[in-house]
DNA sequence: CCTTTTATACTCAACGTGAGTATAAATCTT
DNA sequence: AAGATTTATACTCACGTTGAGTATAAAAGG
C-alpha cells in the first residue's frame, strides 16, 4: 500500500448548560475528553465516536457537528488524525464511575464574562501578556485585541487561549513540564484536548447566534428567563431581558404551550416550546449583501 | 497496534475569479480534484496538501482553511478519511499539462442566479424533484424550500446538490453508472469531489459575508466594480450597486490609492487597495444578541 | 397589606438597509 | 466636434432593526 497508513482518533466535546452553567463531559478526572481510536467496525466517523463516547462515559450522544481535524501526537507516541466533534446535551447527569461533567469557565476562567467575573483573571493575565509582548508591535496588537479593555469578542476563545500558549502561560504549553514562571489560572487537561474545548466553545458561541441550536440545551418546555440564562451562560455575557424578548419573539422561534409556572417567587412565567416549524425550515440565513431584485 | 490505521486522503478545492467567472482547479480533465494520501514525509496536514497540489498542478497554495473530513471510499477500493480543503487564489492560469481551471457553474449551473442564469436550470429541475417528492410531505418542504420559488438562499449549495443526489438525478448517484431515466445538467466528477466543491462555495458565500477573503481573490489595487463583480460571481447573485459601495466604505475595509483607471470606456474608476489594519485587527463579528451595559 | 420578586408590555432615538434618483467624467459614434 | 453612451460617484428617503430605558402586572413573603 502507498502512503503512510496512520491512526485516526476520535473526540467529542459534549456539552450541556444545567443550573446556569455550561458543563462538558470529561473522562480521567476532567483531564481529558472522551475519545478513541477509529476502528475496522465503525461505519463511519460519527458512529466510532458514538461508540467511544457511549463506552467511556455511557452517555448517549444526541446532536452533533464536526469541529476539526488535524495531524497530532495521539496517545501511544504514535503519529496520527485527531477529528474533534461538539455535542449538544440536555441533562449534564452520569453516574458512571471515570465520567464527570466540568463547568467549562473552570478551564477558561476568562471567558466568563457575565457580570465581570472574568474581570480578575483578565487582570491578572493582561501585565503578562503585555511584558511577553514587550515592543513587538505585531504581539501587542493581538493581545490589546484579544484581551485589552476595549471591545471584548466573545467568540474569539481559541485565538485568546493559543496566545496565552504562545506566551507559555499555560501549563500545556511547557515541555517539559515546568510550572517555572508560573501559569495562568484554568485546569489544565492532556494533549490538545483544552484547545479543542476552546474551539468547540467559540463554535457554540458563533453558530448560537443564526441557527437554532440552542434548542438541542433546552427542556421541551422552559421559560424566557431560562432560555436567555442558557444563551448568557454560552455566551458568557449578561444580555438585555426586554430586547432579548423581543428578538426571540420576532424570529418566531418558540410558541406559547399556555401552561405557566408557579410555586416560585414572583409572576408565574409562560412556558414556551420551540416552534417545530423551524427546525424543519431550513434555510434562515441573514444575508449581508446588498442584493437586488 | 490496536485500532485499524487508515489512509488518509488530502483534497483541495482551489479557487479563483477571473473574467467574473469563479473557477476551480481540476485534474484529469475536469474530473477531479487535486488530491493524495498524507505522507510520512509531511509536516502537517497542510503541508501534505500544499505538496500534493504543487506536484499535481505546478501551482501555488496560498489561503487555505479546513472544510470537512469523512469517511469514505478512497481511489483504490481502499476505505479511509478525506480530509478537505478550500484555497482562494489570485490568478486562475497554468501551463501544467493536466491542470485545468474550470468555471465552477459548469459543475451546478443551476447555482449562478446573476442575472436569472439559472433560471432555466432551475425550471428544469422543479419539476423532476417534484416528481420524486410525490406525496410525501417532508420531501416537498424540502423541494420548494431549497428550489422553490421564494427566497432563494444562496448559502445551501450543498444541501440542494445532496437532494439531487438523493433524487438520483446527478449521475454520481446512480450505481451502476446508468443514465437511465436522465440525469439534470452540470458537470460530473469522480468520487465526492462534487460535493465537496458544493461544501466549498456554500463556505466561501457564507464567508465573504463576515470575513475579507475576497481580498484573496484580488489583484492589489482594484475599482469598486471589480470587487463588486467578484462578490457577485461568489454570490452568484447581483447587487445594488450604490448600496454594495455604501457597504464597504461603511466598514473601512478599503482605501483610496490615489489612482484612476484609464483607456476604458466611461468614466475613470479610484482604485482601491485593502487596509492593512483589516487584515490584522479585525475580530470582527457582528453580535447578532442583545448584550447589556 | 405592603414589600419583594419576577414577568411582561411599551417607548423612543439612532442606526443600518433596501430602493431609487441625480450628477460627473470619461469614451464612442456619426 | 457634438451628442450618445458608458461607467463612476453622490445623494435622498422610507422603513425596519437595535440599544437603552421605563412602566405595569401578577405572584410569593413577611
Amino acid at each position: 500500500m502507498e502512503g503512510g497508513a496512520v491512526q485516526a482518533e476520535l473526540i467529542a466535546v459534549l456539552a450541556a448548560v444545567t443550573d446556569g452553567e455550561p458543563r462538558v463531559l470529561t473522562i480521567g478526572s476532567g483531564y481529558a475528553l472522551p475519545s478513541g481510536p477509529l476502528e475496522e467496525g465503525h461505519r463511519s466517523l460519527q458512529t466510532g465516536l458514538r461508540a467511544w463516547v457511549e463506552r467511556q462515559t455511557h452517555h448517549p450522544l444526541g446532536y452533533v457537528e464536526q469541529l476539526y481535524t488535524f495531524a497530532g501526537q495521539l496517545p501511544g507516541a504514535a503519529r496520527g488524525i485527531s477529528i474533534s466533534y461538539l455535542g449538544l446535551s440536555r441533562e449534564a447527569m452520569t453516574e458512571y464511575p471515570g465520567a464527570e461533567w466540568h463547568g467549562w469557565y473552570e478551564y477558561f476562567p476568562w471567558e466568563d464574562a457575565r457580570h465581570s467575573r472574568s474581570a480578575p483573571y483578565v487582570a491578572a493575565i493582561l501585565p503578562r501578556l503585555r511584558a511577553w509582548a514587550g515592543d513587538d508591535a505585531a504581539r501587542q496588537t493581538r493581545v490589546e485585541g484579544l484581551f485589552g479593555a476595549e471591545g471584548w469578542n466573545e467568540e474569539l476563545v481559541l485565538q485568546r487561549y493559543e496566545l496565552l500558549w504562545e506566551a507559555a502561560l499555560v501549563p500545556e504549553a511547557r515541555r517539559p513540564h515546568t510550572d517555572e514562571g508560573g501559569t495562568v489560572p484554568g485546569r489544565e487537561m492532556t494533549h490538545d484536548h483544552r484547545r479543542i474545548l476552546a474551539t468547540a466553545i467559540a463554535r457554540l458561541r458563533a453558530k448560537i447566534k443564526y441557527r437554532p441550536v440552542v434548542f438541542e440545551l433546552l427542556p421541551r418546555e422552559f421559560t424566557m428567563l431560562e432560555l436567555q440564562q442558557t444563551m448568557e451562560a454560552l455566551a458568557g455575557q449578561t444580555l438585555h431581558k426586554p430586547n432579548f424578548r423581543r428578538l426571540i419573539e420576532q424570529q418566531e422561534l418558540v410558541e406559547e404551550t399556555g401552561k405557566t409556572t408557579s410555586g416560585l417567587a414572583g409572576r408565574p412565567a409562560k412556558l414556551f416550546r420551540f416552534r417545530q416549524a423551524v427546525l424543519e425550515e431550513r434555510g434562515v440565513s441573514g444575508t449581508k449583501l446588498p442584493r437586488v431584485k
